[in-house]
RNA sequence: GGCGCCAUAGCCAAGCGGUAAGGCAGAGGUCUGCAAAACCUUUAUUCCCCAGUUCGAUUCUGGGUGGCGCCUCCA
């Protein structure tokens, strides 16, 4: 197995890669939260997570990757005055709360197919373990580390000496309400507390509710990522994974959950995805376009034009979108493709010795803190090297195992002109004007020649001349 | 106010103590009736600025400047 390395947001520096029990790897990522779609920034962040979930596996290790899904209980603030996302987007769409949950669950996991982001080994939605909650809840009461105020039940912050695990805040230093909207929660102790448990809040109008020893309520935001984790991760996780937005207050609320009710530490390796951003910043569902994979799509970008362009960027910076940037990446990956294309069809056996080698600087440059962008360019070296195709092929059929890029079914699609389409009338029609275009050629009449081209163009459709005669594809 | 991250060619982006990977775009070439596609060649005396450490700094330290994020909706 090779040396891996990743940042760790815990210790802030690049660690070895270490699991608790060796070989396997219990890998928790946060999912979305589906009362909305979801845009790329969103999408970046479980397409890297995915390319780390692929990578440990390439390398031999056994994964479960764990994510849930937030279909309950995550407010527009965390005070109790906050009203809840989804309540907000079954009123927005006039449908329940769980008939928007699983729409948008739907249109999520349509987005990761299409991205090649493998599904993860649990998917579990926040609904599906109130339970595993409350008694998580009951748990830390118990253990004096929560308490109730006004009817919900708060997490006592101040019981903990390292509360503040990423960042080096100062309770005193911390900004109540630093965002328009956000009020500050009269019943907390603590100005860091955060609500495990719902009985009270001003939105009485809540959809879902549950019976809990403290009342008919909902469960807090953090509270479910918790239950969930020590639920299909045991009490050892060994990697945490979300979007660098998360780290405080999320993450840092689930660390004080997790190991106060733990008794002992829980995840020793955060891996934290920084953000997608447009010229104005930060990107966000409210604000600007609201970029989703379809409308890259309506554009004429495909999901791989997407991944290409995340996997040329380190997930630890922050990466900016815009058109121009993407053009870049949409002509790069064409290229890629067409590139691998000639070794797709590769026959004979692959050179193991160099099928070792290859994998082995492929490795170091993913084991290396994830570095996708070297990655690339050992598939570019390689490419460029004077291996066989045979080898060049099984190698970058490996080597894709982890990319997804699709590199070996772009390669077949670009094929289109070898092998007629599946439409044989529309596959004739065009090589009849083909024919007639090389009969024009030969009559040295370009401008009825040219004329096909252009039409033949117009219809997306483009001829690739070559000493064997003209070919086309789409485009 | 506090806590962090980042600054490398026209653009994206690696490298992080030994003299600037890779990709896109551009330029030149091969091929072509002309194109397109493909392929080949080429593109930073220099890494935001100023000090310091060092034989040597894009890489380390200090100080600036600029951009971004977090401080209870956020991936």
């Amino acid at each position: 197995m090779a040396t891996i390395q990743l940042y760790n947001s815990l210790t802030r520096t690049v660690d070895p890669f270490v699991t608790y029990k060796p070989g396997v790897v219990r890998m928790y990522t946060c999912g979305p939260t589906v009362y909305h779609y979801a845009h790329i920034g969103n999408l970046r962040t479980y397409l890297m997570e995915d390319v780390l979930d692929r990578f440990l596996r390439w390398s031999g290790y056994d994964v479960r990757r764990i994510m849930n899904i937030t279909d309950v209980g995550h407010l527009t603030s965390d005070a109790d005055t906050g009203e809840d996302k989804m309540l907000a987007g079954a009123r927005r769409e006039h449908k329940t709360v769980l008939e928007i949950a699983k729409f948008y669950t739907d249109a999520f996991f349509e987005d990761c197919r299409k991205l090649r982001i493998r599904r993860p080994d649990v998917v579990q939605p926040a609904t599906g373990c109130v339970p595993e909650m409350i008694r998580l809840v009951e748990g830390l009461l118990e253990k004096g580390f929560a308490y109730e105020a006004g009817g919900n039940i708060y997490f006592d912050t101040s019981k903990l000496p390292n509360y503040h695990v990423f960042l080096r805040h100062r309770e005193e230093n911390l900004e109540v309400g630093v965002r328009e909207g956000v009020g500050e929660d009269g019943n907390k102790r603590n100005k860091g507390d955060f609500v495990l448990w719902f009985t009270k809040s001003k939105f009485e109008d809540q959809e879902l509710k549950w019976e809990s020893p403290w009342g008919l309520g909902y469960p807090g935001w953090h509270i479910e990522c918790s239950a969930i984790a020590i639920k299909y991760g045991g009490e050892r996780l060994d990697l945490h994974c979300g979007g660098i937005d998360n780290q405080f207050p999320h993450h840092t609320n689930e660390i004080a959950q997790s190991e106060s009710y733990l008794g002992h530490p829980w995840c020793p390796q955060w891996f934290h995805v920084h953000h997608l951003t447009t010229e104005g910043g930060k990107m966000s569902k409210s604000s600007g376009e609201f970029l989703t994979l379809s409308l890259l799509e309506e554009k004429g970008y495909s999901a791989m034009d997407y991944r290409f362009f995340c996997l040329q960027s380190h997930y630890r910076r922050s990466l900016l979108f815009s058109y121009p940037n993407l053009d870049n990446a949409k002509s790069a990956y064409r290229r890629l493709v067409e590139r691998v294309s000639s070794v797709a069809d590769a026959a004979g056996e692959p050179d193991g010795n160099a099928v070792a080698a290859w994998r082995e600087t492929f490795a170091s440059a993913l084991g290396d803190d994830l570095n996708t962008s070297m990655a690339l360019t050992v598939l570019y070296d390689l490419l460029k090297s004077s291996e066989t195709g045979a080898t060049k092929r099984a190698l970058v059929a490996s080597f894709d195992e982890v990319l997804s890029l699709g590199l070996l079914d772009g390669a077949a699609a670009l094929h289109t002109a070898d092998a007629p389409a599946a439409d044989g009338e529309e596959d004739a029609r065009i090589r009849a004007l083909l024919d007639r275009r090389a009969e024009a050629k030969k009559a040295k009449n370009f401008a009825e020649a040219d004329a096909i081209r252009d039409q033949l163009k117009a219809e997306g459709i483009q001829i690739i001349d070559t000493p064997q005669g003209a070919v086309w594809k789409k485009l």
